[in-house]
Order: C-alpha cells, then structure tokens, then sequence
DNA sequence: CCCCAAATGTAAACTACCTGACATTTCACT
DNA sequence: AGTGAAATGTCAGGTAGTTTACATTTGGGG
C-alpha cells in the first residue's frame, strides 16, 4: 500500500496522468520519496545520478551561491510543481541546494535516464513536456524583463501580484495569502536588500493596502495594489 | 532545384539531421523563406499561424516593448538559433518584434503545428527539442543571475567574453569579432544606459584592453578581459 | 562629394538604492 | 516563563548609475 501511494503521488500529475502504472514504474521511483521539514536543505548531492523531482506538499526555495558568497533565489518550487535538472542536460557544477521552507514536505524523484526513456516511448508525453519546460522558460523570460526595467516598488508589487494568484484565497478583492516566506526572501526574490523591501512593505501597510504578518499577508483589495 | 534548398536549410541543422527528406517536407516550409536587410523589422505578425523560425544567416535582435514604450533586447539571435514561439504554447499578446541587424538575412520558418505533428512521430527529435529548449533555458538563468548581483562593468566583461566565444575570431589570444551591435544595442543588452556602455568601453579602449569599432571588434587579449 | 540622421563622446545634477549600524520585536525551545 | 537567535524596524551616509543636455563624429544615400 505504502509502494501504492508512491505512484499515485506521481500519477496524481497531471504531466503523468495519461501514463499507464506499468509506465510509471518504470520511473522507479522507489529511492526518490523524500520528507523534510522547515530549514531543512534538501539536495544536489553532486556525486548522486541526475534526477527530476516532484513537490508533491509544501514549498521549498531553490538557492544559488556565486564566487562571492551571495545568495540568489532562483525558484520558489510549490505544491505539484517539477524541478531540478529539468533541462535533461546535468552539468552538476552549479553551486544550487534547495530549502525546505515549510514543515511536511514531501518530494517525488526519479532518474533523469528513466524519464528520458519513457519521453521515447511515450511521444505525446514528450511534447506534454516540452511545453511544460517552455511554459517555465517563458514565465522567468518575464520576471527577467520584469526585475530589469522597473524599480524595487514595481517589483515587489509585481510579485505579490503574483503571489495573490497562484497561492492565494481570494474572497472579491481581498486576498490571504498563507506566508512561508521572510521579508528576506522576499527581498532576494525581488533582487533588493532586505531594508528596502521592509520599507516598502511597510508603505503598503501604512497605506491600507496589505498587512504583512508571518503566519499570513493579507491584501484587502487586490485591484488596487 | 530552389524547393530543395529550402529543405537543405533546414536539414542541415543538427536537430534535424536525423529526420528524413519526406519527414522534412512535411514542415512544409513552402511559405516560409524570407531574406531581408539590415534595419528591416521582420515579423510577428499576430494574425498569423504561430511560427518557429531559423535564422539561416545574418544576425538579428528580438525586442520587446513594454507598455511604458520602454525597449528591451530580448535575445540576440545568431545564425542556425531557432527562435520564436519556442515555448509551443502561442499567446501572441506580447509585444515583440524582430529587426535584422546585418545585411543578407535568410531565415526559414516552419508551422508550430507541423512541428509538433513531426514531434509526436518522432521521440527522439522531440528529446532533442526538449533539450535544446532546455539549454536556451539554462542560458537565460544564467544571464539572468548576472544581470542581478553584479555591477554595469562586470556585466560588460561577460558580455564581450560571451560574445567573443560565440562569435569572434580568435588569433591567439587575440579575437576579433565583426560587430553587428551600436554601444546602444550593447548598453540595452547589458541593461545599463547607453551613457554607462560608452564610458565604460572607452575605458576598457584607454587601458589597451580593446578596440570598439562600428565594423570590428578587437579585443588584445581575451585572457585579460 | 556633400549632407544629414544616426552613432558616439562628455559632463553635471540628481536619485533610488545599498551598506552598515543599530534598536526592537517575535517566536521556538529549553 | 524565560531566553537567545532570527526576523523586523529605522536611520544616516555613500555611490553607482540614470537623466538631461548638449557637442562631435561617422558613414550611407542623394
């Protein structure tokens, strides 16, 4: 039964979900069924196979070190969303680990080698993919021409914007959020230090647009932010 | 013996080296056979059947504006890039245009719905697609997390570094690339004012490190850079 | 060959944002 | 219940880079 409902997790996606049970097995995912929970880092064990993975639960953040020791979010990964070597392509130099950033995590994998073949065998899957990995390719080419042109107050509004939509619960215009993130990430999201984006939160607040609470933000009119 | 040739376009990229002559046709690639000039703005004609074009020869820029009337470069594009509506999933809101930066444009350019039938009939293809989307995307990212962290001048080197990889002859350690981009151009891809990208390469001209000519590019020594 | 528009060069004023340096608050854990 | 570390709040100083505004050069088309 246990096995049972590794399988269901991933034929519960919808990327999977015209795939037969022998075809998912063949994904093998018995080594992949990992749970975490908050602050915990997750991977990129460089010396491990190259594998895709699956959020099945919660929401982790997928963080960069350059040279320097700055650290960059580059993903904020939620609940049904695949990541890691999405490009079938390992170069595994990138200096990359994930961070639990709620309790109860739980994560699908399996090897990139076995769902190459299964791309091969399975062509509509293939260009299911494709698309998938392009739908990501265009979503950061706009968050990309988003974070350069416009100014730290854009952004931040841009983002929680996009936050609201994907993850909020909206009653007409107003809009809780369940918050998993500190004024920090949000900053290093919005590619700002930590001070400005504190003093713009606290702008929105001060202007009745938002409250931002560590449990929860709450939007009272999501149309006017 | 003109029909063939546009076969032999695209045949001759190495994602569809595999595929056969009948498999080719079926692109049908008929209509699209362009040639243009310098300065000539190419396409995106959304009332057209969404397109993935190949650019045979030249060099052009994507471009995009924003609803501020702002001018982003969104992609250089070289010859054998695909480009277009890579991502197979056609929303032609976005408000972009390309424009030939060299003289002797040739591109070719298939139906994204012919592509995708050649897809399903052929896995491997679609895996090799994947990956070559895959790795445009790993580009991205990467450009992305350097525009972030790091200053107007940093981000000059990696470009002329990346240029000079991509495009430059190399004598040694001397390249020299034919310059197809104004300081404007420069100063836009590598988001800074065009005011910035001319100081910053005449500085790199004062210390010897570089000439910037409207023709030519020459860089003494690419190891110094 | 000349002209003009586009490309390049230069400089001062201005500003959004970062850095560093704290004080204060919150909350998880003993 | 208390405490320490992490998160948040606040402020002053510095600066990279933008903006504005012009002057100069270049090269393609008539």
């Amino acid at each position: 039964m246990y096995e049972e409902l590794k399988y269901w997790y991933l034929r519960d996606h919808k990327l999977f979900m015209t795939l037969s049970m022998s075809q998912i097995k063949q994904l093998c995912i018995i080594t992949g069924f990992k749970k975490a929970k908050k602050g915990d880092v997750i991977y990129f064990s460089s010396s491990d196979l190259p594998r895709v993975f699956l959020l099945k639960k919660g929401n982790i953040k997928i963080v960069s070190v350059d040279e320097d020791g700055n650290e960059t979010i580059k993903d904020i990964i939620q609940k049904g969303d695949l990541f890691g070597e999405l490009e079938l392509d390992s170069d595994r130099n990138s200096n990359e680990y994930a961070k639990a950033l709620t309790d109860d995590i739980i994560i699908c994998s399996f090897l990139m080698s076995d769902f190459e073949n299964l791309l091969l065998q399975n062509p509509s899957l293939a260009l299911s993919y494709t698309k998938f990995v392009g739908l990501k390719m265009k979503r950061i080419k706009n968050s990309y021409a988003n974070l350069m042109s416009k100014d730290a107050k854009t952004r931040l509004l841009n983002f929680l914007k996009d936050w609201a939509e994907k993850d909020g619960k909206k009653v007409d215009n107003r809009v809780i959020i369940e918050n998993y993130l500190t004024q920090n990430d949000i900053a290093q999201i919005i590619c700002t230090s930590r001070q400005t984006a504190t003093l713009l939160l606290n702008e929105l607040e001060e202007n009745g647009l938002m409250h931002y609470g560590r449990k929860e933000i709450i939007i009272e009119d999501i149309s006017k932010l």
